[in-house]
DNA sequence: GTCTATATTTGGATAGAC
DNA sequence: GTCTATCCAAATATAGAC
């Protein structure tokens, strides 16, 4: 069975990830990634083998996960306003209240493997097709629907932007706060 | 006066810029940069003698410039919507149509230098007042003019990354469009 | 001003001891 | 599973010829 690790994965991706999405792919060097995380480089290989695609790899798969449950509440029994409500609060823990960057934008410049930035993709449009799902759910026809969720998505990924760009947050509540408007109507 | 350039200033930063806004400041290597202009690294150096940091700025201080033209209509004497719509347009064409990524986004990522970071947030503070001040003199209080100017950069930069993201630049036309009734009311 | 050639540092990745 | 030590490639940067 082996040794036990001295970080649980969890942890670990958690602080890889971060590396990831405040310098992006590129920018998130093998230094960073280690003493964030608080493991050696060869550790992380030993973690890895594929190396820091591999990392990236993992990281977007933690993240796609915690969608899982960010993206709950949308298939709840809940009246869509509310749910949508509890989709925002989760949204933003998960960006650390607009203190972190997103995955789908840091990790999607180019420079990025393929496979890091088609599971992005992937990423952006599961998040995409679950909100317009509860749209739907909330009487919108199926073009409406799509394209309420391509603004709340929109107005995300833009005020992340802009909350780092000024080094403010306040932006970004904001947008949290709109998103139950702007997918049910 | 030494020998002419072989590459115009201008066109020089414009191809410098695309690399920036491609690939971030860090993953902007001298070799995409000498690639993308034309000119070896050495060459470069002699052009930048501080280095990559500074090609960063001589960039960001030719956005700056480019900006200079693309806000212009905005202090025009033609109605703040005929106004906002000619600056929509300006827009449109510095980021290909979508197909280019913002500076604000790509090169305030953590590992740019400082001064690059906070050179992106002043041309972001710029961009903000004078689309606040077209909505002042379409009759917004001040208060509100400052949030239809927010409102109008988080759709247009949240439009970039989704339009990179989903490889289709179709939801920063909408953001363009979208523009004169964010701003003008 | 641009080039070839080279120095120096950092980044990604492995080998092998514990 | 993690570590120290090391390798190799790539990145930034400089020197000097043309």
């Amino acid at each position: 069975m082996g040794r036990t690790p001295s970080i649980d994965d969890e942890v670990l991706l958690r602080h890889l990830g971060e590396v990831f999405r405040h310098f992006g792919y590129e920018g998130a060097s093998l230094t960073a990634l280690s003493t964030a995380s608080g493991l050696h480089r060869a550790s992380l290989y030993h973690r890895f083998p594929s190396g820091k695609p591999g990392m990236a790899m993992a990281v977007l798969e933690s993240v796609e996960q915690a969608f899982g449950t960010i993206l709950a509440p949308l298939t709840s029994e809940d009246a869509p306003s509310v749910a949508v409500a509890e989709m925002a609060r989760r949204v933003g823990t998960f960006y650390a209240d607009g203190r972190l960057a997103c995955v789908l934008d840091t990790m999607t410049l180019r420079g990025a493997p393929d496979e890091v930035r088609d599971r992005a993709a992937r990423l952006a449009t599961t998040w995409l097709t679950a909100m317009a799902d509860v749209a739907r759910r909330a009487g919108a026809s199926a073009p409406e629907a799509a394209r309420r969720a391509r603004a709340a998505l929109v107005h995300i990924e833009g005020s992340l932007v802009v909350a780092r760009v000024l080094d403010d947050p306040a932006e970004f509540q904001l947008a949290l706060d709109a998103l139950p408007g702007t997918l049910t109507g």
